[in-house]
RNA sequence: AGUCCCCUAGUCUAGCGGCAAGGAUUCCGGACUUUGAAUCCGGUGGCAGGAGUUCAAAUCUCCUGGGGACUACCA
């Protein structure tokens, strides 16, 4: 009870001085953000320098396979990689792992590197293709066999299969495994060369088949494959796999630390394996770099593998990769949001192991705040309502000079007009309005942005429909400077367009993409399409201020009270499109769906 | 079933033997406001459970529980 008397005047007093003093708090604030969190990665790094384990050298990479487009948990990978790198005054590789011709397509490789150019990386000169590497990756082969470290064999997928075991059986040795040295160095020349079909014969490493890692149990590290690469045309019919190709891409990049997906971690052992058994020309042990495996994001409300993204796709469910609902990066950027605000979000949740689905309202707070800070604003109507109003001269106009954004002045201002005719948006109206509604109802005010305050006298409906046609409003004349304070009837001030500035835009709404929080869930005998949001998006008609039809695509605005938008690629020079990137917070909203 | 990894508010994250367990977001109040926005102030809410070590445990050890990875010639 004494704490709550004393807390009182002490918080009156901090609102005080936040008002008259505003930059004595913002000091305190900024000394706060002095002490820098710091995740397992880089505490891991931090103690690689301490030991000069790589000699203070710092060398990330970003390796995606070009198999389809990148989305949000790719950016999580290439901040942290990039970050990191900046971070040490290191080193960040773009390197594509292209080991798998049936899949991978150039048409992915450019958009890829499209999305991580605008997500802010820089790789500088170094954008790398594992394909660049088949030659070496092909010789350190040939010297794992001549160690009798490596074999070749004929068994068939089924068969290696059956002799690997299971997690509680011990696997069994292959009938080839004691191929002597020159005749696994023939054999292998052999299927480089072509002289066996696909499937026909492997190339395995000789480790221990009764591992309790299944992954060490003689893994197969070049399959035959006649399939022309989209690099490599058709130079090569064998391709290293994964385990064998990434530690040794890294090596050879001189990668420092290796950072993965916690789905590699049982792969460290072979990786760290393959590393140790090979040598340079001198007879060293080649480069090692250390993998480091992070947890990788998982969003609400919305699917991240590429299988699930694909069909989403091929099914025509959403319009394409770029679809401004999806959660890839081509999306991301159609739909309005900035890198900057990707980054934010990156950084905001930190990196760490534990699986995590993070909360989508995390991911809108930073594009919010992201947006609040760039957009100038503009008052805009997404479902015009027709207001006259009747006391105000047929043909007169008025020019009313507003600023383009609240607080910052440096964004300047613009012109706007008031007429007899306005529109108003429809959801500020409401005939019979429920308890706390602010806005314009019959026989009740509300202010105009920037211009007068009117009241509301008829409602003119349709004779037929019996919907709402338009509203017959009166003004006052003296209340165009007034706020909201000044008239005890005026409780909010709603935004408006003038018809003679108004120009007509397609507005196209969209929303969360699923309507579940986990998709992924799904219950007995249904798909994660079945989840789908049906109003993820809306097509609506409504006016813009006529200024914007010679605005560029791609400028974004905050429309007043609604949201921030953005010019869709679309527009055309008839069809002026924009795209919702997010609402602005609605607590009026809110407050009356939790009172249901 | 075996090996390995993970477990701090609804969600994300800090903590590294001594903290009233901090921050972000969400939610709820309030101040301010010509955006029911922004901004500001306040509040609700957490160490998975149990034993042990210790003067002292979210932190170290063990057990239990829960979640995940691995059984591709994908990456």
């Amino acid at each position: 009870m004494i704490e709550k008397l004393n807390a009182q005047p002490l918080d009156e007093t901090k609102q005080l001085i936040q008002r008259k003093y505003p930059e004595l708090l913002s000091e305190e604030k900024e000394e706060v953000k002095e002490t820098k969190e710091i995740d397992f990665i880089r505490k891991i790094i931090n103690e690689d320098m301490k030991t000069g384990k790589y000699n203070g050298r710092v060398h990330t990479r970003f390796p995606p396979e070009p198999n389809g487009y990148l989305h949000i948990g790719h950016a999580v990978s290439v901040n942290l990689n990039y970050g990191i790198a900046k971070e040490y005054n290191g080193k960040f590789n773009l390197r594509f792992d292209d080991t798998n011709p049936i899949t991978e397509e150039e048409e992915y490789v450019k958009s890829i590197i499209e999305d991580v150019k605008w997500l802010g990386a820089d790789w500088e000169d170094r954008l790398f293709f594992a394909s660049d590497y088949f030659d070496r990756l092909y010789e350190y082969a040939v010297q794992l066999i001549k160690k009798g470290k490596a074999y070749v064999d004929d068994l068939s997928v089924e068969e290696i299969r059956k002799l690997r075991g299971t997690v509680t059986e011990l696997g069994k040795e292959s009938p080839y495994r004691n191929r002597s040295i020159e005749e696994n160095l023939a054999l292998f020349e052999r299927m480089k060369n072509g002289e066996f079909v696909d499937g026909e014969k492997v190339l395995r490493a000789k480790i221990d088949m009764s591992h309790p890692n299944l992954l060490m149990r003689d893994p197969v590290i070049y399959r035959i494959l006649h399939r022309t690469h989209h690099n490599t045309g058709d130079k090569w019919c064998i391709y290293p796999l994964y385990d064998w190709a990434h530690g040794l891409e890294d090596s050879i990049e001189g990668i420092t630390h290796s950072i993965c997906t916690l789905e590699f971690e049982v792969h460290r052992e072979l990786y760290d394996w393959f590393l140790e058994q090979l040598e340079d020309e001198e007879g060293n042990p080649i480069f090692h770099p250390q993998q480091i495996e992070f947890a990788r994001l998982n969003l609400s409300y919305t699917v991240m593998s590429k299988r699930k993204l694909l069909h989403l796709v091929s099914e025509g469910i959403v319009d394409g990769w770029d679809d401004p609902r999806m959660p890839t990066i081509a999306a991301f950027r159609r739909r309005g949001v900035t890198p900057e605000a990707i980054k934010k979000f990156t950084d905001g949740i930190g990196v760490s192991k534990r699986e995590r689905i993070v909360d989508f309202s995390i991911l809108e707070h930073y594009i919010r705040e992201d947006l609040e800070e760039r957009c100038p604003r503009v008052m805009s109507v997404i479902e015009p309502l027709k207001v006259i109003i009747t006391n105000y001269p047929d043909d007169k106009e008025e020019k009313i000079e507003v600023n383009n954004h609240t607080r910052n002045k440096d964004m300047g201002k613009r012109v706007i007009t008031f007429s007899k005719v306005i529109y108003i948006d429809n959801s500020d109206f409401k005939e019979k309005p429920p308890e706390d509604f602010y806005r314009l109802a019959p026989g009740r005010k509300v202010k105009l942005k920037y211009s007068y305050t009117i009241k509301c006298e008829k409602v003119v409906k349709d004779e037929k429909t019996g919907k709402i046609k338009e509203l017959h409003c009166s003004y006052d004349p003296d209340s165009k400077t007034c706020s909201t304070k000044d008239d005890p009837e005026v409780k909010v001030s709603i935004h408006w367009i003038s018809e003679k500035n108004a120009i007509p835009a397609e507005i196209r709404l969209y929303d969360r993409l699923f309507l579940k929080e986990n998709p992924l869930d799904v219950e007995e005998g249904k798909d994660f399409t079945d989840y789908i949001n049906p109003d993820s998006l809306k097509i609506v008609k409504g006016f813009v201020e006529s200024f914007l039809a010679k605005a560029e695509v791609g400028s974004r605005y905050q429309f007043e009270r609604l949201g921030y938008f953005i010019i869709d690629k679309d527009t055309t020079k008839d069809n002026l499109v924009f795209n919702r990137i997010i609402t602005l917070k609605d607590t009026w909203s809110k407050k009356l769906e939790n009172r249901k």
